[in-house]
DNA sequence: CATGGGTATTTGTGATCACAAATGAAGCGA
DNA sequence: TCGCTTCATTTGTGATCACAAATACCCATG
């Protein structure tokens, strides 16, 4: 199918990693930093022919993706990134509370100069992003101003279930962001930064649910 | 290869679901109620050839399980079920501490006293399981325990994550109270019904944080 | 112009196969 | 007896195929 090589089990050169796992990944990608819009229907030889594999891994990725909540299947079979209802939304987001405050609580002690200063960075890549109206840009660097705090905590299970988390709200922000089109950078970072800086606990706790809470309260349509 | 029909694609009778599913849920429930012991290799052909099925499903049903966590692949593609370190061990107990705490104090307001009294009804059960030294009987009743209490939470999303903690758990558990023999039912069970009964979550997060920490703290090797 | 039925196409599912890499065992030599 | 090499077997990977069901399309009829 790919080129005109019928010959099954690709060698895998060197260590280029299996098919079915750069499908996965690239797919995971583009749900999470909102590249999809909430129920984007997806198909197998699509996705396929996209990546230049077969049905065979396509399969395992929208397997592993909706095992995960990023995908949607419907009961014929059909794929699709998920259209949250409300609660859903809700529910999400006091997850999302739940685990960033820890992660960001776990991080803190941890947390020396050089890590602020790239959090800082990355805050000015938000801002260019805000600046230019890019919605995808803004998730991508938004996410990453999180996961490199979190990634501090050295809680990999946890980082993990958060971005289970993110991965299920990618569609639904895009279409929040999309709609917004905000003008100023978010404010709660700053006070992230902050409240790292100056070792506070409490302060840093309050400062992430509220940053965490604040985009998702707008979904109440 | 499951008889001698050849056909492909089976005509999968009216409700019953697909075949990987199948298989998925055989084997996740084996993981979670600690059937398995730590670092058990599974094949795909073993898998296929138990639950009659084909390589296909039973690879989707591992990948979906290796994305949960219930299971290890090593780089080679061989699968087993997770040895955890001890990091990771207390790192899933203390997951479980915030899912669940969460969940007891979002069910506390829901629960009826039909609800109680299923509760005590599974301890009783619980009871039995010790009694009998049936380890497997005490995770699973245990965990029924736990999951009919946040049933009421009405909190689909965060049960889940909790589910995929406790697979994740599944083959230490094993481990763990294989080896405990335990001969007293659960003190802490006893006083959740209680906080329950007497409506107090200050009293209920207590006791459920100390049900699943203390279980998991005499893992310290 | 809307609507219903019937056909054609698309799509997911699962079995099978060829191949490569990994694993295990046997054999040989020091 | 121990270590290394070599070979056979096991195992995962991915492509392909046949089939069934769901979807889309189209035309005829009101």
């Amino acid at each position: 199918m790919q080129s005109q090589t019928p010959s099954p089990a690709t060698p895998r050169s060197e260590n280029t990693s299996s098919a079915h796992d750069k499908v996965y990944r690239g797919l995971r990608t583009r749900i999470m930093h909102g590249e999809l819009p909430p129920a984007h229907a997806l198909t197998l030889r699509g996705i396929g022919r996209e990546f230049e594999v077969s049905m065979t891994p396509a399969r395992e990725a929208v397997q592993r993706l909706v095992a995960e909540g990023a995908l949607f299947m419907s009961s014929s079979g059909r794929v699709a990134t998920p259209e949250l209802s409300n609660e859903r939304i809700e529910e999400l987001a006091a997850l999302r509370a739940l685990l960033e405050v820890e992660l960001s609580s776990r991080a803190l002690p941890r947390a020396h100069m050089a890590l602020i200063e790239r959090l800082q960075t990355i805050n000015g890549t938000i801002a260019e992003a805000i600046a230019h109206k890019d919605a995808v840009a803004y998730i991508r660097t938004n996410l990453e101003f999180h996961r490199t705090l979190y990634l501090r905590a050295q809680a990999p299970a946890m980082l993990a279930m958060c971005e289970t988390v993110w991965l299920q709200l990618g569609p639904t922000m895009r279409a929040l962001y999309g709609r917004l089109q905000r003008t100023e950078l978010p404010q709660f970072h700053r006070a992230i930064v902050a409240a790292l800086r100056a070792g506070d606990e409490p302060g840093l706790r309050l400062a992430v649910r509220s940053d965490v809470t604040a985009g998702l309260k707008l979904l109440a349509s």
